[in-house]
DNA sequence: CCTTTATTTAATCAAGCGATTAATTTGACG
DNA sequence: CGTCAAATTAATCGCTTGATTAAATAAAGG
């Protein structure tokens, strides 16, 4: 009489084991990242990542344990990579090339645009648990590299050394990141896009601004 | 004898107007500017805003209606002044300095650190109500007038002509915004600073940078 | 002193959330 | 062919959220 829409105990669960093995840890591992990046972990709804999954919420408590597990593994198996990548490309050996090094950079943001999202997310804002992993574990290292490789021009000669490498290194960081980080506005406002023919003129004209303006004076006027 | 700590209807609501008039509301408005900036409208609680306000969440259905209404008059009445100061700081009549109009622009962030706060979560994010008013009714005027800058600049033959004026804001938003942006990152990372005294020679460090890196080759190598 | 109006409260509601559970199916192994 | 572990589901639980409501109070006006 009540409720005819609702089968109470009628047809019952299970269906397991026709797909690959690891594929619905992946499916939720991918959904975790779109949605997570997407709205923040707070926000993210796990009744909506498993729906995008194609599971039960269920799964989520089986693979993961709970929404921290699936948090937790989603950082540790899919950003840490490229994060490692990235930082790779920041690691110059011999002679440091920096419009080289910006291209890697900025074509690895490109091909992972949940990066910036992610970092928007859960590392630009108050009292997240990410945050100060990210920083101690990766934000840390990779501005060293970039201070280090500021001092290391300055020391050649090539750039001047009344500018603090600090924040030369942040401008620098600015230059490279922010286009990617602010991405709704500057790509109606400035045209920004992230295909690789545009992001070619876009590497090279940062590399001749920012060199540009840290090149030593040619020991003339002033 | 069930829930002693629980007493029902025994001593009943009430107690208004001790306040001056427009107390509660302000006080409101500005636990809600900082809630909603450090989580963001669709985390932010509106028993943790109205508990900072001192008051109980149905004064917010009193004031406001819903939490939609709280967060539009958030919007017009704190917000809506400050990005209107902004674009101000970038309208320039007779002569424009880069230098002036950086200071201006870098102050006014760092007088209301809330505000890029709040872009973060509510801007540089997919799918927010708030982010196409931004972009409609702010960012595209304001780029606009960066803009409008580079090419007056270009045009005066103080910047060199071969690079895309809209490359060029977008770089020169990039050195302003993304060091407030980044905050909890470039504080660590970088030691940045948001008093008087840093600032200054941050704001001096970045227009240096920006004219020789788009200062017109006077017209000799190359 | 009585009435009225603006403000504020405690209590409650329905919806949505993360998490848990019992039931069920599939494949592997003997 | 029977047994068992792994994987999956529907259903449900307790909690938090945004919103609503009836009651209560202070001040103002007559």
């Amino acid at each position: 009489m009540d409720k005819p829409h609702r089968i109470r105990r009628a047809t019952g669960p299970g269906r397991p084991r026709n797909r690959a093995p690891g594929l619905v840890r992946a499916a939720l591992l991918a959904a975790a990242r779109r949605h997570i990046a997407a709205h923040g972990v707070g926000a993210a709804c796990l009744r909506d990542i498993a729906h995008e999954a194609g599971v039960t919420p269920a799964m989520i408590a089986y693979h993961f344990g709970d929404k921290q597990g699936l948090y937790e593994a989603m950082l540790t198996e899919t950003v840490g990579p490229v994060l490692a990548h990235l930082s790779a490309a920041l690691t110059v050996d011999a002679e440091p090339d920096l419009e080289l090094l910006l291209s890697r950079y900025v074509n690895t943001l490109a091909a992972n645009p949940w990066l910036p999202q992610l970092i928007v997310r859960e590392v630009f804002t108050e009292g997240g648990a990410f945050r100060a992993r990210f920083i101690e574990g990766f934000a840390k290292r990779g501005g060293g590299l970039l201070i280090a490789l500021i001092k290391h021009e300055q020391a050649a000669g090539r750039f001047r050394k009344d500018l603090d490498a600090k924040r030369a290194a942040q401008a620098l960081l600015s230059l490279a990141l922010f286009p990617f980080i602010a991405l709704p506005v500057t790509r109606e406002v400035f045209g920004m896009q992230t295909d690789a023919a545009w992001l070619k003129g876009h590497v090279a004209d940062l590399a001749r601004l920012y060199k540009d303006g840290m090149r030593a004076p040619a020991r003339s006027r002033r």
